[in-house]
DNA sequence: ATCAAATAAGACTAATTTAGTCCTACATAA
DNA sequence: TTATGTAGGACTAAATTAGTCTTATTTGAT
């Protein structure tokens, strides 16, 4: 998460420059390999388009203030949850102690708030 | 977390009364040691105390808006953070990326509005 | 005294997750 | 045709975590 915030606030500096991942990753000392994929994970979800080829690299899709961190750690980091059943909610999330939760209700309500608190944090916050 | 917090629900609705780790752990189907642990850290942390011995068990040691979830969360699973440096935040908290990392303040303002979520967040909120 | 029912706690296991690596394929500008 | 880039699958090693096993200790009751 930590690099996919990085590059992105490298992205939103660059002002719609194309960067490629070999520059981040020099810059910042990230694991090449390993930027490349936070990279690819971005572009699959539209937050980046890339440009293959010499010359090549990724570019931002989106404005900075678009870019919200629960859309984010979604995209990067796969489903964020509270609890467990709370991670894969909007798949189907299924409660493996199903008839045994006692706390459903007040559960779901504080992974709202925090999806609410989540999404009002953008790229820009972090510029 | 889950277990704790479907525990601390029956020890406030038990309303002071002595619990055992077994009454809950059989009527949620939790496994046993597995909640004794938790219950063992939650001794540990203040929030309940403990009876050994035949009619022992545990019981409330606060009241349960007295009792947060981000306390909650540092007493039974460790620290939590928004990222790897976050987690350790209260104990001297080393950043792997050292002198890189360039999001330290907005992450850290971020981690605080989490734990101010948390915070806000008692058992009460669960009962 | 002894027994049964409880907490206390350490060591261990198995499964999952995750950061990071390795390798190959494909695209494209010069 | 070559250098430089993205695309992506397979793999590894380390860390984490849920859950188990075992042993010790406390204490009320018979």
């Amino acid at each position: 998460m930590e690099y996919a915030l990085m590059a992105l606030k490298h992205f939103a500096a660059a002002d719609n420059g194309i960067v490629t991942a070999k520059e981040i990753s020099e810059r910042y000392k990230i694991p090449y390999e390993l930027l490349s994929k936070i990279l690819q994970k971005l572009k699959r979800d539209n937050v980046l388009t890339s440009i293959q080829g010499t010359k090549g690299g990724y570019q931002l899709n989106k404005k900075p203030e678009q870019i919200d961190m629960y859309f984010l750690m979604n995209a990067v980091d796969g489903d964020m949850g509270l609890t467990e059943c709370q991670c894969n909610h909007n798949t189907g999330g299924k409660c493996t102690l199903n008839d045994n939760c006692t706390i459903k209700e007040p559960v779901s309500q504080m992974q709202r708030e925090i999806e609410e608190l989540f999404k009002r944090k953008t790229i820009l916050d972090f510029v």
